[in-house]
DNA sequence: CCGCTCGTTGTTATCGCTAACATAGAAGCA
DNA sequence: TGCTTCTATGTTAGCGATAACAACGAGCGG
């Protein structure tokens, strides 16, 4: 009394093969477009694994391949825009080339946070990590727990130990600082993203260059964290303090919605009395009051561009170390000439 | 003469093995917390899988288990915020039952795409599947290649043969229209999302019942896509009707921010002239301008319980076939009383 | 003191696939 | 025609784990 359809098991390659009347071996043959498999022999294959709906093992394959066709990203804050949208680039950019990317979110403050998850990716054996975590310890903990697999990280942190994607930082918050000195200003603030993350640190050092190039005062850098809510509490503190500065260099879109909103409150209107120049580009940022001058990072590249590179380095081809996208200045409307003299 | 150090293996389990002094089998059982192993050969095994490095194969253990632990996602438009933050959820509670969760974007318009992701989901070997996508034909493909492989479905539509954990947008869309009733108004116009979507749908529906409840007038749902330049284009041809409504249910916040620019550029006051609700509680909601009434969905308990249903059924427990999870309302300060009599 | 049980460990087969080698015909060439 | 060469296919042995069963002692009751 045997129950015949008690777990009706998925095919695999010996039943295409008996069904086709060939090898397993030829079957696997046709799978991978291997070599000399006659068309015959081919369609007879592809028929019955059609019929039988078969879908090869990943996991038999990759036993017996040591490859699991797996790219790792490790990553934090993938609430973000920033990280949302380059785990969406790397993803597609990876598929392309027949890999698929498995993502890891970790909590970037905690070493034991990416050291799991690290663990994980580690386990589910991927040939090769991105890490999309702006914070540097992120990259150190992955470093000593990876061995020796492939690894590229997207920030600009320029290490010379890693290969690195990044949009340059550094120049885009230049380029947002030029535009402010452009337009007449002189006392020019910096509300900067939290410590430890590469990106807040470089466009802290862009600013200040760019500010001391042109013989500028540099001010206290107000912290912020990357958030609307902190950007209106620091906005409501430097409504107070307006005699001192009239232009804001932020280090991220959402801080300046939160800073409109303080400023609004406070009467103090953008950009007539102040000017403001933001950094990301959200999609949403056309249509803040007002529309933000901001700069544009192009993500998708950044990602296409760090599966390329890895893809690279897994084929042992040479390439670049180190890649810098440019970022662009996007003029809107909360950018004047200042309306006072200081 | 060998080259000694080329490509140094990771080890396996029979390299703990003989490291311990034991069998590969007893290794096994350390690393599976199986049945009887004495203190003192167990420590010794751990020992040797520190000193080794070892981390299990996955592949090799998935392929003698015939299971992978692996819980696939099939997700679109994953850079939206409430995809987003769904994705954060699943994954860790995933993680927290021993899972990895790996998610695919599609483009939820093309079957093609989705049924591609599919496959690579179903070669994964994932051992169930949530599917965070809001448009209905993402679910049907997904229903008709996955064989019968657990599936929740994250949405509304109330389908009765997928389990679904979803929020309740046809209630929430209920308390948003509510709200704006019990404020006084009488002509309250609807902005929706765009074809196709279920949570879209469910939130004209809401408007509707809960309009038609009060006895009041119906309008012609405007017609939108999310997008705050959407908001904003549908702004500038609403403001010229202004004095045919008093107030305005928005199917998302980000459609908002475009609307509130628009009028601002038309000179109309909100909320002196037209009173707004939004839906989705964005992190920056409380920082437009008029900081935002709104409704909020919690993701990160609707991913845990999703996840949660799906173990669920993996381990072969009872459990209820369709959740909700009631909205909130947000107030803000985008809704006033009617100022203008219509 | 013998046989039984149970806790602990080892042995062998197996999962589904690919790699490497083996083999059988057909084609090419003198 | 007889030999090599190539094309198309089959056979066998792993990859690194788990499952199922076997075996070995120690402890215990009769």
């Amino acid at each position: 009394m045997s129950k015949p359809n008690e777990a009706p098991r998925a095919a695999n390659m010996y039943d295409v093969a008996r069904l086709a009347g060939v090898s397993h071996q030829t079957v696997s043959r046709v799978i991978n477009e291997n070599t000399s498999v006659s068309d015959a022999t081919r369609e007879k294959v592809q028929a019955a694994m059609a019929q039988l709906n078969y879908r090869p093992n990943r996991a038999a394959r990759s036993l017996a391949t040591a490859r699991t066709k797996l790219l790792g990203v490790l990553a934090s804050d993938t609430g973000q825009f920033g990280p949302a949208s380059l785990m969406h680039a790397i993803e597609h950019s990876a598929r392309e080339a027949g890999y698929f990317a498995v993502a890891t979110s970790v909590d970037g403050r905690s070493r034991d946070s990416i050291a799991e998850g690290m663990t994980q990716l580690l386990e589910l054996g991927v040939e090769a990590l991105i890490v999309v975590a702006p914070q540097a310890a992120v990259l150190d903990v992955a470093k000593s727990l990876s061995m020796n697999l492939p690894m590229v990280t997207i920030d600009s942190s320029n290490r010379m130990d890693v290969f690195t994607v990044a949009v340059d930082n550094y120049s885009g918050a230049r380029l947002a600082v030029r535009h402010l000195i452009e337009a007449g200003h002189k006392k020019i603030l910096h509300i900067c993203g939290p410590v430890g993350w590469v990106e807040a640190e470089a466009r802290v050092k862009g600013y200040r260059d760019e500010l001391q190039a042109h013989g500028l005062e540099v001010f206290d850098i107000v912290q912020g964290d990357w958030s609307s809510q902190t950007g209106w509490v620091v906005g409501t503190q430097l409504a107070k303090r307006i005699d001192e500065f009239t232009a804001i260099f932020v280090a991220n879109d959402h801080m300046v919605l939160g800073l409109l909103h303080a400023f609004k409150d406070a009467g103090i209107s953008v950009p007539t009395d102040v000017s403001v120049v933001g950094f990301d580009d959200l999609p949403d940022a056309a249509h803040f009051a007002p529309p933000l001058t901001t700069i544009r990072q192009n993500f998708h590249e950044v990602g296409r561009r760090a599966v390329a590179l890895l893809l690279d380095e897994l084929t042992g081809v040479e390439s670049i170390r180190h890649e810098q996208i440019v970022p662009q200045l996007v003029k809107r409307d909360s950018v004047a000439a200042p309306s006072r003299q200081l």
